[in-house]
Parts: structure tokens; C-alpha cells; sequence
RNA sequence: GUGACCAUAGUUUAAUGGUAGAACUGCGGGUUGUGGUCCCGCUAGUGAGGGUUCAAUUCCCUCUGGUCACCCCA
């Protein structure tokens, strides 16, 4: 039953309803046509390290263009996030018509996702199981030497230039596989190309081709990407590609589009295993003032609203409670700045101000104050 | 879909077929309005249901939840 539900009822990815829309809103929409959606969506499989059966997808999208600018736009913006976030990442790229050079060459086109599923795993097998595995799929012995001949061969490449000459020798028959491998190589030109001062964020070593890399949606049909973070064992954090025809099933045919999308739950989990949340993210309030007792509170209440105006975070202790409590509490909550107001405060409208980093104290008139708490923010 | 392992306080974890112990967190205290260290105290727990037993947190079964891997990755 739950499988039935799920199989009906559950959103898997945000391309397939973004098609949709598309084709829906068709007359509507000037083209080419962008947008990013941020939703959850659901697996249905069991939940393992990575794998959730609810997770967040972060899509961008551009349809109605078959420019190759488009694929380079994508990788700039990949490359410009993960830059900002600080990880570390190795992006792959391929080619989902190189991968059908490749199975046209080997003359296995009636076989073409059997093969890629084997290829895509050429770095986890040993040839021993990759024999096996073609074995059970019910690939000729014939078959599985030239296949298995040319993972090993595949497998002493290095350098994307040295995979590039591979694949194209490889596929030099092959009309579509030499396209795919132009396509590649024309978005490796254009992030050449790019001026240094643009560039200075472009760091093509993180840009590997790898003619392995499979992706299991069978709706792609160019590029194809792939983000893995280095350092950490995780599955990809990102991924996408070229389609062109997704609109097609919903009566729209020969739009092309391409697309990435981020997976914002393995990043969450990337930035926490490499502790790479910046320190200050739970700072929320940048000033708390201490409540001493009900004529103090009611006195800090108007000084409160009045930092609150001038847009400094504010707190103000919801309990007279000791000293030493309220100051635990700025020191627990990262509180930076601390206004201690009691009755010689009030007799002297000045404001006891606190620096929670330092220790040091000074007295204030709530202008001052609001001064300095605006010269700390930025 | 297949397999393995796991489930004890808010968290991390001990232990036993017979009173479930600790650490951290939280709260209170160490005398008045000055914190982060230290000392003392308090709160709080065996996922649910069934079975075996004089007695089950412990052994068995079912369920639920979780972790990891395979398959797959929409």
C-alpha cells in the first residue's frame, strides 16, 4: 500500500514539474525562460547515510535555449556557491551523447543502460565483478572483453585533455559521440576564455571531465553534471544537465532546457561534518539588556524598542532574575553587548554597557549607545 | 526490494534475570548589581505491545523507529 501511495503520489524531483509548468504556462512565458525553486521532494527508498526520504532541492533552470552559454552559466553559478560556502569540490562534467559514442562503438546501442550502469561504476569494481555483473545482464563474452578492455584502458587517463583524445579517438565513428565530445570541449573553451579578472573564482582543476559519470535520469540528453565535495565521504551534493525534450511528455515537443540542481540537505551535512558553518550563525541578538526587577523592566522597555528602531537586535530579559543568570545567558547565546540598567541607571539616564568579549565596562546615554552598537554592525 | 546492527534521562553513555550509575546540558545554591573557571545540590531514563519467569531494562516474538551496506538513485 505505501508503495502503491508513493509510486502515485510522491514529488521526486522539481524538472519534471517544472516541465510541466512550462508547457502549461507556455503562452505566458517569453523565452528563454529562468527560474530556481526551492521545495522538498521525496524518495522512496530506505534512508541510508545521505539519503533522506525527504530532502530540499534548489533547481536552476534555463529552458527554451539550446546555447552552450547556458551550461557555462551553470557551472559559474556552481562554482560561485560553493566557492561562498567554502567547500571544496571537484565538479564533473560528461556528455550524455558521448556516452551513446561509446555504445555505438562497442556496437551495444540495444544494450545502452546496462552498459552505462557498469560504466558509471568503473571506479568502485574490480574488472573481476564488472565481468560478473555483464555476465548476469546477458552481455556475449565477446562483448565483455571489448568493454572490459576499454575500462582498463579508460582507467590510466589522467588529465581531461588525455581523456578528451581518448574518447575521440574512441568515438571517432561515431557521429553523435563526436558532437557530445565537441560540446564538452566548447564549454572548455569558453571558461578558457574568460578574462582573468572575471576568473579569478575559476578554478579549472575543480573541473574535471569524466566520461564515466552516467546520471541515472534517462531524460538527459547533453551535458551532464556532477558535484562531489572533496574530503568527505558523501554521495553527490549536486547534479543536473541538458534535456531536450522533457516538455515533450506533456505535449510540448523539442524545448530544450538545462538544468542543476543542489541538494541542500548533503550540503547541510558537508558543512557540518567539515565544520564548516561559520562561527557566528546563532548570534541573534546583538544587545541584552538585564531586567532587575519591574520598575527596571518597564524602564528598559521603552530604551529597547528605541535600539530596535535604530535596527540593532535587541533582547531584553523577559524575568528579574540574578545578575549572574542573565549574563550566563548572553554568554550562552553569543550576545555580545549586555546594558545593565538599575536604580542608579535610571537616577543618572545613563546605561551601564557591558562587553561580553572583553569584560570591559562603560557609561553611556542610550544615543551613544546606539551609536556604538551601529558601528559594530556591518 | 535484500541483508546486518542498534534502541537506557534533553544529549553522550554505563550496568544487571533481583533498588538502573555517570558525564554534559538545564535549574537552584556558594549572601546585596558583574559572567565564562571551580565547588555543592536538584530535575530527569530502560521506544510500544505480547510471551517465558517468583521477578525482565536484560531472554524470546511482533511492531515502531534508527544506523550502515546492497539494489536503486526518479
Amino acid at each position: 500500500m505505501a508503495k502503491h501511495i508513493s509510486e502515485k503520489a510522491l514529488r521526486y524531483d522539481l524538472t519534471v514539474p517544472f516541465a510541466r509548468y512550462v508547457v502549461m504556462h507556455q503562452h505566458e512565458i517569453s523565452f528563454p525562460f529562468k527560474r530556481y525553486q526551492i521545495q522538498p521532494v521525496w524518495r522512496a527508498d530506505r534512508p541510508q547515510k545521505g539519503r533522506y526520504r525527504e530532502f530540499h532541492q534548489c533547481d536552476v533552470d534555463v529552458i527554451g535555449s539550446n546555447s552552450l552559454l547556458n551550461e557555462l552559466e551553470l557551472i559559474q553559478l556552481t562554482i560561485d556557491i560553493f566557492n561562498k560556502l567554502n567547500i571544496s569540490v571537484v565538479i564533473k562534467i560528461n556528455n550524455r551523447k558521448i556516452l551513446e559514442g561509446f555504445a555505438e562503438s562497442l556496437g551495444l546501442k540495444d544494450k545502452f543502460n546496462d552498459f552505462i550502469t557498469i560504466l558509471d561504476k568503473i571506479d568502485k569494481i574490480t574488472i573481476h565483478d564488472a565481468k560478473n555483473e555483464l555476465h548476469k545482464k546477458g552481455f556475449s563474452d565477446d562483448e565483455i572483453l571489448k568493454i572490459v578492455e576499454s575500462i582498463k584502458s579508460m582507467r590510466q587517463l589522467e588529465s581531461n585533455d588525455q581523456k578528451l583524445d581518448f574518447v575521440k579517438e574512441f568515438c571517432k565513428t561515431s557521429e553523435i559521440g563526436m558532437k557530445g565530445i565537441q560540446e564538452v570541449e566548447n564549454i572548455f573553451d569558453y571558461l578558457k576564455s574568460l578574462p582573468a579578472e572575471y576568473s579569478g573564482f575559476l578554478k579549472t582543476e575543480q573541473i574535471e571531465f569524466d566520461f564515466s559519470l552516467a546520471r541515472g535520469l534517462n531524460y538527459y540528453t547533453g551535458a551532464i553534471f556532477e558535484v562531489k565535495a572533496r574530503n568527505i565521504a558523501m554521495g553527490s551534493i549536486c547534479g543536473g544537465g541538458r534535456y531536450d525534450d522533457l516538455t515533450g511528455i506533456f505535449g510540448l515537443p523539442n524545448v530544450s532546457g538545462v538544468g542543476i540542481s543542489f541538494g541542500a540537505d548533503r550540503i547541510y551535512d558537508v558543512l557540518s561534518e567539515l565544520r564548516l558553518f561559520p562561527k557566528n550563525t546563532d548570534v541573534t541578538s546583538q544587545l541584552l539588556f538585564v531586567n532587575l526587577g519591574a520598575e527596571e523592566e518597564k524602564y528598559c522597555l521603552a530604551l529597547a524598542a528605541e535600539t530596535r528602531k535604530n535596527g540593532i537586535n535587541t533582547e531584553l530579559f523577559p524575568h528579574a532574575a540574578k545578575l549572574k543568570k542573565q549574563l550566563d545567558y548572553a554568554n550562552a547565546n553569543h550576545i555580545p553587548y549586555v546594558a545593565i540598567i538599575g536604580t542608579n541607571e535610571i537616577k543618572s539616564k545613563q546605561i551601564t554597557v557591558k562587553n561580553m568579549n572583553s569584560g570591559e565596562q562603560m557609561e553611556l546615554n542610550i544615543n551613544k549607545l546606539i551609536e556604538l552598537l551601529k558601528g559594530m554592525l556591518f
